[in-house]
RNA sequence: CGGAGUGUAGCUCAGCCUGGUAGAGCACUGUGUUCGGGACGCAGGGGCCGGAGGUUCGAAUCCUCUCACUCCGACCA
């Protein structure tokens, strides 16, 4: 994308309603721009990111057998009245009546539809287990919104739904997708822990929430730097042998990892000194399995072996991809702006033209540009150079390739590493070959 | 939902107390000089001062109501 024709609006200065970073900054790099109380408009540059993110989400969901749907973000009151939620949600449901009368509301959530949507389906034990998930628009009206996207009403959210035939298989979908869920936050380029959780109202016995590292953290976390250090990308698990996801499982959940709610002053203490970590995180997931509570209140059933019915065993698991955005920003930025991850970032690189209007800088950069213009900023404009310096570090692409006067006579490339401020000279050739070849 | 604030140019804000021709910086347009880390000069464009009522000869300014947004608390992916 050419700068001088993008609907990219940078700002020199901090936005009045922006107190935390990711929000400044996510107004300031021109991701995003607020429509309503905790509700935004996704521009341009902000909106790759979003399916970047998206994308891993779904190519790791999809690696563990999960299969995508949609569903849509309007529901039937109906449905909430049969699982008996629609009294108990309160006031956070956003509650719309129709044209003939008709109660309806803007799914917070979507357990009830695809429990639904499961027990018009799936009849027989043969066919599970079942992994469904969507990645969709949810609506939750917070009394009080804030942060930007770290917490807007309205969020863009994966959400998977499991049934399995026995309580056994339904632990192993979970620790499935817990190490999903491990391998997503990976290549998301920050680290996520995972913290044994309070199941609160939802219930059942295995919950999990991970959490990225962030100082705006809205919660105190004490973990092991062990899980810090773990490739889970290059973990060899069989996600087909129960024996194998236990090894698994019960390996990554040997390391200590509490919230403070959580805390264990005992356990902690057993934890090697050097490797004690202390901090706060945002929550980016959540995962639980649940058991029955839904297919027995919804009587949802499949035939078993013997031809009587059961009632399938369920989990639930989320992933807030729009407030991911943000806390990604919160563990990766410095002074000058955003710093992201090569995975989610926009662009791959910004190019950047410090002398529009000469020749041979003109020429230089539209050849490196002609070699993927869909993977990188063409910074055009006929600002001044340390216009341009502020606006690529704001932004935060992983390399810029700068080009000026003095280095394209010699038909050379400066490259700068936007995370480790590190500039090499390179030729074009070099210079595309590194930015290229650079990705999680 | 309790408490506290703020609405004036695209952005950051002054002006309001003490009523009398709507301002600054940045951004934008034109132009010239500049040109490797957010330059400078000259000339411009841009506002129903959130909205509605009221007081007054006269309201951005005072009063009432209303809407929106922000912050603190309780709540939360």
């Amino acid at each position: 994308m050419r700068l001088s024709r993008s609907f990219l609006p940078t700002l020199k200065e901090n936005p009045a309603e922006a107190q935390i970073t990711s929000h400044r900054l996510m107004l300031r790099a021109g991701l995003i721009r607020q429509t309503a109380a905790g509700i935004y408009a996704w521009l341009p540059a902000g909106l790759r990111v979003l399916r970047n993110i998206a994308d891993i989400v779904r190519e790791e969901q999809d690696a563990v057998g999960a299969q995508e749907l949609l569903m849509p973000t309007l529901q039937s009151a109906e449905l909430w009245k049969r699982s008996g939620r629609y009294d108990a949600y309160g006031p956070e449901m956003l509650r719309i009546r129709d044209r003939h009368e008709r109660d309806m509301l803007y799914g917070p959530t979507n357990e009830e539809m695809i429990t639904d949507l499961f027990g018009q389906i799936i009849k027989s034990y043969k066919e599970l287990p079942q992994v469904l998930y969507h990645i969709q628009w949810k609506f939750r009206d917070e009394v009080r919104p804030r942060f930007g996207v770290m917490r807007g009403r309205e969020f863009y959210m994966k959400d998977a739904y499991s049934f399995d035939l026995d309580h056994d298989s339904s632990v192993d979908t979970y620790r499935r997708m817990m190490l999903a869920y491990l391998r997503t936050f990976q290549r998301l380029g920050v680290r996520a822990i995972p913290m044994r959780a309070d199941t609160g109202p939802i219930g059942g016995e295995l919950s999990h929430e991970f959490l990225i590292l962030a100082p705006t953290g809205e919660s105190g976390v004490f973990f092991d730097s062990a899980l810090e250090e773990q490739d889970w990308l290059g973990e060899d698990v069989d996600i087909h042998d129960r024996g194998s996801l236990e090894k698994f499982f019960t390996g990554m959940t040997s390391f200590y990892a509490a919230t403070d709610e959580m805390h264990d002053a005992e356990a902690w203490a057993k934890v090697p000194a050097e490797r004690q970590r202390e901090g706060r995180g945002i929550e980016v997931g959540h995962i639980f399995n649940f058991g029955r509570k839904y297919t027995e209140s919804m009587d949802i059933t499949v035939s078993g072996p013997d031809g009587a019915p059961l009632y399938p065993e369920m989990g639930s698991y989320g992933i807030g991809v729009s407030r991911l955005v943000a806390a990604i920003i919160e563990a990766s930025h410095d002074e000058g702006g955003i710093i992201w991850p090569e995975t989610v970032a926009p662009f791959r690189a910004v190019i950047i033209n410090l002398k529009s209007g000469d020749s041979t800088c003109d020429a230089l950069c539209e050849k490196l540009y002609a070699a993927a213009p869909e993977h990188f900023l063409y910074d055009d404009r006929a600002e001044r150079a340390g216009a341009k310096f502020a606006d690529a570090d704001l932004m935060g692409h992983p390399w810029q390739l700068i080009v000026g006067p003095r280095g394209a006579k010699e038909g050379k490339v400066e490259i700068k590493n936007r995370r480790t401020g590190e500039r090499t000279e390179a030729t074009p050739e070099d210079a595309l070959a590194l930015v290229m070849k650079t990705q999680g």
